[in-house]
Order: C-alpha cells, then sequence, then structure tokens
DNA sequence: TTGAAAGCGCTAACAC
DNA sequence: GTGTTAGCGCTTTCAA
C-alpha cells in the first residue's frame, strides 16, 4: 500500500539512513545516489509517514483553532469567524503548517474544558488559536500550562501576557453611542453578547462611555444580554420595543442581530431607520443587502484573521520573543437603518 | 515537561509494558499493581503521546473535511457547511474521534489537488467527508486510489460505487417550478450554482422537468450559473430582470442569492412577492426574517450532517460492508416572496 | 560518501 | 502477573 522508508532502501540496496538523506536534501550524498533516489522514490509513489516523523521530531506542523460550540445553535462556526478563519488560513498556506478547525462542544462546561485539555495534549497542532475569549478563560490558562503557543482572538481577564488580536469594539460602540445621541436620540439600547465574554463587556464601555461623553446617562434596563444570533435579535429587540419607555435607537452586538431587530420592528409596524433606529456590527455582506441597508461598523474579520496568522507564524520562528499584540480600528458605516430621532 | 510512559514505569520500579497493559485496561495486571500505575499516572499527570500511538497503531482517531476554498470569497466556510459540519460534529463526539475541518485553496486546481493529496497522506484522518462534490471530482479519484474511507455530501460522476448523502434537490426543484408554474407564471428563471457542481445539474433538471410537467417551455436564457453568494444573487438578478422580456419568477440555488435577488428587485423598484416571486433554497435563519420572509426549501442541513457522521462511523467499523448512501427528501417552505403571478 | 545503531513513545507477542 | 523483546517509520549521531 504506502510505500515506507525501508522499503524503498531496500529495493535500491541502500541503507535507510542514506535514503534519509538523499530525500530531506543533505550535501553529504553521492549526486547520483541522490538521484537515483529521488527517481526510486517517485517511481514508487513514496511519501515519509508523517505520523513517524512527528514522533521523531516532536512537532506536529499544524496550527488548530478550537471553535466554540454552536452545535447547539445548530453551526459549527458563523460568518464571522468564517472570515477571520479565511484570513488566517491565507497566511499559513504554503508555510508548510495546515491549519485545522475543530469544535469542543459540550453542554457541561467541565466536560467541554476536558475535551480542550485532551486536544492540547493530543498533540494535533503545534500552535494554538483560542476564539471567542471569555473574561475568565480557563483555555488560556490551560494553554499557558501546557506551554503550548497559543494567540487569542479577543482579550481576556489573564494577567499573564500572551499573543492576542482584537478589534477595538469598545471604541467602535463608542462612535456609534455618540452617533446615535447626534441624531438626537436619548433613549438608545445596547443588545449586547453574554458578559461573560469580553467583548461584550467592552462594547458595553464604549457604550456607556459615548452616552456619558454626549451627556446622556445610562439606563441599564436598555441592556439586553443574548447570543449574537438573528433570533435573538428579533426576540429582545421585541422586549425592548414593548417597554413602557421603549428605546427610539437600538445598537447590535452583530448584524444577525441587527437584522432580527429590523425584522421585530417590522412586526411591530415599525420602520427601521424611520421610527427606530438600528445599527449592527460586523459589515456582513447580508448587511448591505437587507432593507433597509444596515448601518454598522466594519471590523475587517479577514484582515484580523492574517494578523492572527502572522502572530501563528511567529509563535513558531525560532527566533521570536515577547508577546505580538493587535488592536484592529474599527470603522462605522452609516447606511440606512438608523437616522434622526422622529419623537426629538 | 510530558511525563513518558517511560518515565512512569521507572517511578514505579515497573516495566513500560505492565505500565501500559494497566492503563489500558487489560485484565492479566494486579489490582494492586493497576491501582499504584493509576495512581502515579494520575500524580504524575501522564497522558500518553497520541503520535506514539498512531505510529504503532496506523490509526489516526480522526476524521477529516476538507472544504472546498472560499477564501477568495472571504469565507473559511459557509453557513450551509456549518450547520451540516454541526451534525456531523454531534454524531461522531463521544466516539473517540476528532473531527477536523480543513480548507485548502488555490488559485490553480491543479495546485489545490496537490495539496489535497497531501493530506490524504499525510495520515491525519482515517477517514474523510468530501463536500461541494462535483461531477467530475478528482478528490474522490484520489481517496479511492489512496484506499481512504470517504463519504461525500453529494453525488458525483463516478461509477465506482462508495458513500454518499445528498439532499434530494432535483426534487425539490421541481416541485418549486411547478409551484411557479401553477401561480400563473409562465417564464420562471433559474440562479443556479456552477455547473461542475453535480447538484447544479440536479436542481437545473428538476427545474426542467418541472417545468415540462407544467407545460412550459425552458428557456436557456433564463437559467444564470453564479456562486450561491448574496453578491451573485444581487448581480445576476438585475441582469435577468433587465432582458427584454424578463421572467415573473425567479428561483435560486441559495437562500443567500435569493437576498441578493430581493434587494435587486427592490433596487430596479419592484417588489419581491408581488412584483416578482422569488424562492431560495436551504432555510437559512436569515430567510425567516428577510423582508419578504422567503419562500424557500428546507434540505435539513444539520440531520444530513448526522448522517454523514453515521456514515463515517459506519466505514471505520470492522464489521462495516457495502456502502450507504441516502438521499435526504426536501420540503417547500412557502413564505411572502412569491406569490401569483399579476401580468397574469 | 555511506552504513550501523540508537531512539522518538508506545503497543503487543512471547517468555518467564 | 510481570518483564523482555521487537517493531511502527523515520531522523540523526557516530563510525567506517
Amino acid at each position: 500500500m504506502t510505500t515506507s522508508i525501508t522499503e524503498l532502501a531496500k529495493s535500491l540496496s541502500l541503507s535507510v539512513s542514506t535514503v534519509s538523506r538523499a530525500l530531506n536534501g543533505y550535501t553529504d550524498v553521492a549526486p547520483a545516489t541522490r538521484d537515483r533516489v529521488a527517481a526510486a522514490a517517485k517511481a514508487m509513489g513514496y511519501r515519509p509517514n508523517p505520523t513517524a516523523r512527528r514522533l521523531v521530531s516532536g512537532k506536529a506542523s499544524a496550527m488548530g483553532v478550537v471553535l466554540p460550540s454552536l452545535v447547539d445553535e445548530g453551526q459549527f462556526i458563523d460568518s464571522m469567524y468564517s472570515r477571520l478563519l479565511a484570513g488566517v488560513a491565507s497566511k499559513i498556506e504554503g508555510t508548510g503548517y495546515h491549519l485545522f478547525a475543530t469544535t469542543i462542544s459540550s453542554g457541561d462546561p467541565k466536560a467541554e474544558l476536558d475535551l480542550f485539555a485532551d486536544f492540547i495534549h493530543a498533540g494535533w497542532a503545534d500552535a494554538l488559536l483560542i476564539v471567542r475569549t471569555r473574561v475568565e478563560d480557563s483555555r488560556v490558562k490551560l494553554a499557558q500550562e501546557a506551554g503550548l503557543p497559543f494567540v487569542t482572538y479577543g482579550r481576556t481577564g489573564s494577567t499573564q501576557p500572551y499573543s492576542w488580536v482584537d478589534a477595538d469594539s469598545e471604541e467602535a460602540f463608542r462612535q456609534a453611542a455618540r452617533r446615535q445621541a447626534g441624531l438626537g436620540h436619548h433613549r438608545i439600547a445596547l443588545l449586547n453578547g453574554e458578559s461573560h465574554y469580553l467583548f461584550a463587556q467592552l462594547r458595553r464601555r464604549g457604550y456607556e462611555r459615548g452616552l456619558a461623553e454626549a451627556g446622556l446617562s445610562a439606563d441599564p434596563a436598555l441592556v439586553r444580554d443574548g447570543n449574537l444570533t438573528v433570533a435573538d435579535g428579533f426576540r429582545l429587540c421585541r422586549v425592548l420595543l414593548q417597554m413602557p419607555d421603549p428605546p427610539t435607537s437600538i445598537l447590535c452586538a452583530s448584524d444577525s442581530m441587527a437584522i432580527g431587530a429590523i425584522s421585530a420592528c417590522r412586526s411591530l409596524n415599525l420602520a427601521a431607520g424611520r421610527d427606530v433606529s438600528v445599527m449592527g456590527y460586523g459589515n456582513s455582506e447580508a448587511s448591505s443587502y437587507c432593507d433597509p441597508p444596515l448601518s454598522t461598523i466594519e471590523h475587517r474579520a479577514f484582515d484580523n484573521g492574517c494578523r492572527l496568522g502572522e502572530a501563528l507564524l511567529r509563535l513558531l520562528t525560532p527566533g521570536n520573543t515577547g508577546h505580538y499584540t493587535h488592536l484592529e480600528p474599527v470603522e462605522l458605516v452609516p447606511r440606512a437603518s438608523d437616522g434622526p430621532c422622529i419623537a426629538a
């Protein structure tokens, strides 16, 4: 089936070591031998067994991404991570490393962590990408303990330094809140991610700073946590709009949520962009095609992925030292789903 | 750093083999020894080195999915595959196998195939899932030649039998075409995937059969190929609607395309669901929240993923024989984006 | 320039 | 019950 180096050597009446050196481009083999070996290898369709190589080298020549489980939501990965990974993949490709994505899912967080530990120790990857970081992220702790190089997308509360890349969503939501205030809105809501994610805390902080800078007070009742899905955007937006004193502007932590929110407005005979101001986050493909086109925030997922890929590579480069951190600036993309406060 | 079985054995003054047997639950070790070993292993944080295990067993204990590269589109994976993989993952989990997703991207198809071959021979996976099959699919050929078990999502033109799972999209588009005809439409268009994908050929065939059954003739000018993105749906729909004799009904090969199509209608001051009938495919989350809610076709991606997971597992079960094939039925999900032909 | 030998960490016959 | 030995496929000293 698969030819081993032993067979190859035997068929050439050479020793394995000579064959090995010939194949790996060492200089101390006779040019003639090298050619014979190369020819035979090709003829016999020889491919070195990577597992054996890994065993001796101790390197996996692969990078791993462990995705937060979305299986409960019926997804393997959402579109933002998809763009992110595309960026990572584009950088990893051609470097001799493979990029693997896997998901660890378990209802039980404890079991999930065990799975993660297994994964770490299974030796699949030389370096890890950890995404969707939590404030208190045990995956980061585990990777640090295991001495496995890693970079995160998103920061954590960890005091130990490590490499990370993040979009400046605090600034994004600060600007978004100010924009809404500038449009005359006084009651500005935030449909946020769950607060154990650091990004959610940062977005809230940015939002509150923006409000404060505009001289507006923050009403905690206007901040709702959910997951970043269309369904939750719809659900939470309806809740907000049916409050006695509803918001006139709604900032969403994802474009999907915003699309749900627009749909929720419609379901209450309100028009997003006229009766209610809605903003998303992510500048997803869908955002420019929905009705009304979504005002959102560009956070360059693909580019961030590229940065992550570079950081991973750097981690594995012998001479590397220190940690790589990168805070990607964001940019408002105003379209038609938000506008002046008509109640004003 | 990582404790090896040798160190463990040494610290216990036992032989490696005894330790190995104790750890692997063989019966021929003294209960007392077993306990000592277990305790020491725990204390020293011993974890068997999976690479070494793989080398001796010849098994990777992993399944691999090689995703078609969407890097050019800035994506790692699209949402349909995401749902599919969630299903696969849910079945694989807890079986001792890992599920890896990786993408092979290269502008050059030849290079892409080389990458695929490398991947196959790199011994990462015991079985492969191949998705987005083409009529002539060299990946299938390669896997067959390499003797690596695999299952495809989608069929191919291959004459060799193999395991596959597919949604019955031929039937789906037959029904969709008939539905549109039943609503009084005469000029029914198809925004299809690229025709080297078998699914695209099947959908077209179903569409043509549906038209024929309704006594309608097929106009090749009404069938356009593109990729399954919002952008292409938008672009192609505009082309269609600006024809001298435009269609009144547009069937799309994906929900994303349909959302693009709805947006294209709007851009021409036409209302989908009233002036133009639009149908999607996939019943994505977004489809029920867009405006108008999308009439689409449910093809149960998650469930299909479960079937794929089962097929993969079956492939790796010693006693398995024959091939597993599953054609998943589909179901129309009528909502508001299609309707009677007003020109009629 | 080549070969012999050791070893990566583990499992599995086979002896004792 | 436990230890000895061999071997998975490869790389890498070290001698020759």
